[in-house]
Order: C-alpha cells, then structure tokens, then sequence
DNA sequence: ATGGTAGCGCTGCTA
C-alpha cells in the first residue's frame, strides 16, 4: 500500500499536476492540504475519473484538506469529532477509512511568529490533534496521520539551523508537541526509512531561488502506528513533482511524499 | 543581500 501525503497549494491551480503525478506515482492513498476550495468547487469527477474516491473538507480561499483513495474511503469526517462544521473557521483536518486504514490528511497552522497569537493557536491546535487521536483511536490500529505539520522534528531537517534560530518550526515546544505524536504511538515513516540522512526536504520557499539552492525543510510527515510502521518498505520525497516545467505555472512550494507497506488492501 | 515568489482576487493577506 502507497499512502502519499501532498500540500498542493491551490487545488485548482495545481489540478493538472496532481492527476499527472497519480497517473505515474499511482498511490493508493493521497492524503492533500491547502486545496484552497470550497466543498462545492472540489473537482470530484477528476478524481473519480483516475479510479479514486474522494472526500474534501474547504471553504475557500485558504487552507482546505482532502483525501482520494482508490482502496475505498468510508467514514469520512470533517474536523475533530464532536466539532460542529458550523463552527469551524479553518478547515484544517478531515479523516477517513481507506482500506482499513484510519487516515488523517493534516494541515497545522503555520504559526507565523515565535509568541504570537498565531504561535499559541498552532501549538493549541497540535495539543487539540493528540486529543482526538486519543480520543477517537488507539495506537494498536492502523493508523496514518498524514499532512504539513509545519515542524522539522530535528535540526537534520532544514538546509541550515543558524538560518531558522528564532524561527516558527524548528522551537523546542513545537518539536516537543511533535514528539507527543510519537510518545503516542506513532511512527515518523520516512525516518523508518532514512534514519539517519540529512538533506531529505519536502518544503522550499518559493523567493530568493530556494528550491535551486536546495534550502528547504522537512516538515511534511507521514506518521503511522506501529501496526504499518512494521511494514514498511520504501519512502521517498518526489523532488520531481517539485520542479517547474518550461512554460508551466509554477509547481506547489511542496512535494509530495509516500511510504510503501505491505498490507492486504493494496492495489 | 532583512530581500525574494506564489495564490487568491482586486487589497493586502497568507505562506
């Protein structure tokens, strides 16, 4: 099983992009954020089309999450459980049952400034998230919790530590709120794979050629429960779907990522 | 080098 986790920064700008990338990567499980639409704006048939069920979870403009899978989705839920959907200003997180797999597709405020208000809520809405996994899960199920957190776990996360002192991202409670996903129970996948290699980014700011530099961040994360952690074979950045094509808008300022288990519903 | 680019949508915010 393929379960791919994508901040694709406008659905709608990146549509094409995104179905080219299924067609050659064929996961069996996208976990999107940032998909910027509405629920009535989401281009469902393009993903029906592909042979992917999909649920989605946006009000516009900014954030938005959704998941396509094409090993059954069921039970999808907006939100944290008990959350009324009226009530819910920043569509942030939306999971589902995709081939026995409870997946969570993420996107975690960016917290723009160390102590600001959006600082605080970024590290409230992470305490929020362990709540409902523990909640609403146990870490003896197959679980993927999939998404942009907006933390690098580690300083072999960013192209230069010095360059982030002070910085969103990197500070020690949020790296701390981080842990607590894996204190819980779960896995950061791709580190199952790579232990130990620095340089391994999902994230380049889009000024000052970043991306060209290769001065990026790894803080889009595939954390799963032990259950698949003990399966997996294979992870990867796809630094391609990253790149720009001569005459093409730009890509996302993300790239996608995967992890490959063995397990029975895989396709 | 305290800049730079992208998306949304039409002004400036968010990242």
């Amino acid at each position: 099983m393929r379960i791919a986790t994508w901040n694709v920064n406008s659905l709608k700008a990146r549509l094409p992009k995104v179905e080219e990338w299924l067609s050659y990567a064929a996961p069996d499980v996208l976990c999107m954020q940032e998909t910027k639409l509405a629920d009535a704006a989401f281009p469902a048939m393009a993903f029906n089309a592909l042979g992917y069920e999909v649920a989605f979870h946006g009000n516009g403009r900014w954030n938005g999450v959704a998941i396509a899978s094409r090993v059954g989705l069921e039970q999808a839920r907006p939100g944290f459980a008990g959350e009324e959907l009226s009530e819910i200003e920043e569509c942030r997180f939306l999971t589902a049952l995709c081939g026995g797999v409870r997946v969570g597709s993420v996107y975690v405020p960016n917290g723009r400034a160390v102590g600001s208000e959006h600082y605080e809520a970024k590290l409230a809405w992470l305490e929020r998230l362990r709540d409902d996994l523990a909640e609403q899960c146990s870490p003896d199920q197959p679980i993927a919790i999939c998404g942009d957190y907006n933390i690098a776990p580690a300083d072999a996360d960013v192209f230069d530590p010095k360059a982030f002192a002070g910085a969103t991202h990197v500070t020690p409670a949020e790296r701390a709120a981080f842990s607590g996903f894996i204190e819980w129970g779960l896995f950061d996948a791709f580190r199952l794979v790579y232990p130990a290699t620095d340089r391994l980014y999902t994230w380049w700011d889009y000024r000052a050629g970043d991306f060209h530099k290769h001065r990026g961040m790894r803080i889009d994360h595939l954390l799963v429960s032990r259950p698949i952690a003990e399966r997996v074979s294979y992870a990867l950045v796809d630094r391609e779907a990253r790149k720009g094509m001569g005459g093409e808008r730009p890509p996302s300022d993300h790239a996608p990522v995967f992890v490959d288990f063995d397990w029975p519903a895989a396709r």
